[in-house]
Order: structure tokens, then C-alpha cells, then sequence
DNA sequence: GGTGATGACGCTACAATATAACCTAATTGA
DNA sequence: TCAATTAGGTTATATTGTAGCGTCATCACC
């Protein structure tokens, strides 16, 4: 996620590794780097290829072993729509990960939508079910994308799934 | 799901199917029998395995152009952060798919809460986003497992992803 | 400074999910 | 009937994700 300087969100989350007592390690740190430094979601193998570019070579367990770290302290989010991980923009409190994924150029744009959250929420009660982790992906055509061509129709099948 | 006779979702899958002059072949009404007949998601090879038990040996791919057809009908879902599937309810009408998942014991429960389709619309146009396909799966413990087991702690990590 | 416990990582192999590509058979529409 | 279209069979392979094990680093404690 480029709309914010890398370097700061390597430093808050250093910050909040140090104040949670976990060690942002430096392949855990160079993941997160790397996904900061991507516009859009990256999958698992395309973060390891980035991490190639260097010196050695490392294998899959190293990469997921880092995200699944990363995953638990909020420092990235995982699009489950697109098997692929995005960096988190606002790390510091706890938030629903929304998402709104263009389908046409593929950048995705966290949201953090109360309407949606308080509906969520009110909807697992009425059914008694207590919520864990909410995954709210809503694929489509971004603002730009639509522009540009009024036509676009989404990649994705049907418009019923 | 087997909250419906199986039979009854058959049929009005044939009957769609043929409003709409597309062919619910043998082989997707055979995938579409053995979701409805299923009370929990089925992954595409749960899918193939359950075909192979007829006479013939099948390949992914005749599963999973069935599962597109039937996505495209709208009378499968997807379930995106289990890599399943599930039979649906309610095809006549288009609706966005919203689920609850128990990580305890692994049900799905389809619901159509107004709230958050309005709120994910409103949400969407604020940022000139053109949705074409919501996913909305809230992860947690259903109100049976929390009821046999008070304290069960999702098996997802973290709270906060 | 040792030392044992724990956590992080390298590495190999493999499991699970999904698709490409090509060919044959069935169905449709004229 | 015949050409066009759609569905399905088959092989191979791509993509995503884990298991399991050994080694090294780090930390708490003596």
C-alpha cells in the first residue's frame, strides 16, 4: 500500500511489536516491506520471489510462517478472494477488514465501514452466533476503472453468486 | 443443505434452469444433488470423490465446469475462505451471499440481512465503487457449539486480522 | 559466563486446490 | 442431415498451502 510512506508503517509496526513483546524479526519485516511497497495484494510465491531478489533462496514455509505472524498481529490483512495479502493502513486498533477489490485493475482499498460492522454484528446475534473474524470482500469496478471505461463488465462470473 | 428436501431444490433448479434456457446437465445436477444433500460445505475433490463412487472415474475438471454453470445459476455459492461450496436456498431471487461459519463444528448458515446489503451499497458508492460481487463470511462459533462449550475459542488466528 | 527452554528459520517433501489444452460426443437450430 | 455450438473426458500441470525435522538464535535463569 503505497498511500502511506512505507518507512512509517515499518516503524509503527516495530513500535507495536515492541510493545506487544513479539519480535518483528527481519524476514517478518521484509515481508511486511514488501507488501507496503505493493500497490496491490501480492500472493504468497510473489512475495517470495521478491525476497529471491536478494542474496539466498528460501522456501514457502519461511514466507507464510512470516505472514501467519503478521496475520495475528494485524499488521497484514489476507483477501481470501484472491489469495493474497495486503498490508494493513491502521494497525494500531482493532477493525473489521473490509475490502473493496477492483476486478479490473486489481488494486484493493480497505474500508472501515460502521454501518457494515454494527449490521454484522446485530445479524450473528439475532442468530445467537458469536463472531470471530468477519470477511467482507465486495468485488467490482473501482471509481477509476468505471471511468475509464463505462463498460466494463467484472471478470468474475454472474452477478448472482 | 438438508434444511430443504433435496428433491424439492432439484426441482426448481430444473425449472430455473429451463425458464432461463440453459441445460442443468446430469452431471450438474449431480453436483447440485450432492451439495443439497450435504448439511456442510464440500470442497470440489469431497465433490469428486462422492461421483467417483458411482461406476465411472471423473477428473476435476468435469466438477468444476459443473460448479461454474451452477455459480453462474446462482445455485451454488462459494465459500471463500473454506474453498467450498454450498448448495443455495433461495435461487429464484438474486441476493447477496452472506454467511455465517462455525469454526467449531463447520456449518454454514446462508443469511439476507437487509442491513448489510445497504450498508456494503452505501458503503460502495460513497467511494464510486461498482460492486458486482459482495462476500461477506463472518467466521465464529454458532450459537449450538456455544452453548455446548462456553468458552470455545475459534480455531482462526487472532481476533483481529 | 554457562545452560536449558523456547522461538525462529532453512529445507525437503508433499497435500490440496484449481486450470490449460486438446479432443470427442451430444445437442441444437436451420 | 449437417454445421455450429456446447458439454464432457482426459492428461498434464499450475498454484496455493503444510508437515515434519533439524539447526541456530535468543532469552531467562542460575
Amino acid at each position: 500500500m503505497a498511500e502511506q510512506s512505507a518507512d512509517a508503517v515499518l516503524e509503527r509496526a516495530a513500535a507495536l511489536c515492541a510493545r506487544r513483546g513479539v519480535r518483528l524479526t527481519a524476514q517478518r519485516r521484509r515481508v511486511l516491506e514488501i507488501l507496503c511497497a505493493s500497490a496491490r495484494p501480492l500472493g504468497a510465491y510473489d512475495i517470495l520471489d521478491a525476497m529471491r531478489e536478494g542474496p539466498r533462496g528460501l522456501a514457502p514455509p519461511t514466507v507464510y510462517r512470516a505472514l501467519d505472524f503478521l496475520l495475528e498481529q494485524g499488521l497484514v490483512h489476507k483477501i481470501e478472494s484472491l489469495h493474497a495479502f495486503v498490508g494493513c493502513h491502521h494497525p494500531e486498533h482493532p477493525h473489521a477488514s473490509q475490502f473493496l477489490i477492483c476486478d479490473t485493475c486489481g488494486t484493493v482499498t480497505e474500508i472501515e465501514n460502521e454501518g457494515i460492522t454494527r449490521s454484522l454484528g446485530s445479524a450473528a446475534s439475532a442468530s445467537g452466533f458469536r463472531p470471530a473474524r468477519p470477511v467482507v470482500e465486495v468485488i467490482g469496478i473501482c471509481s477509476g476503472c468505471a471511468k475509464s471505461d463505462p463498460d466494463a463488465s467484472p471478470r468474475t462470473t454472474g452477478g448472482r453468486t
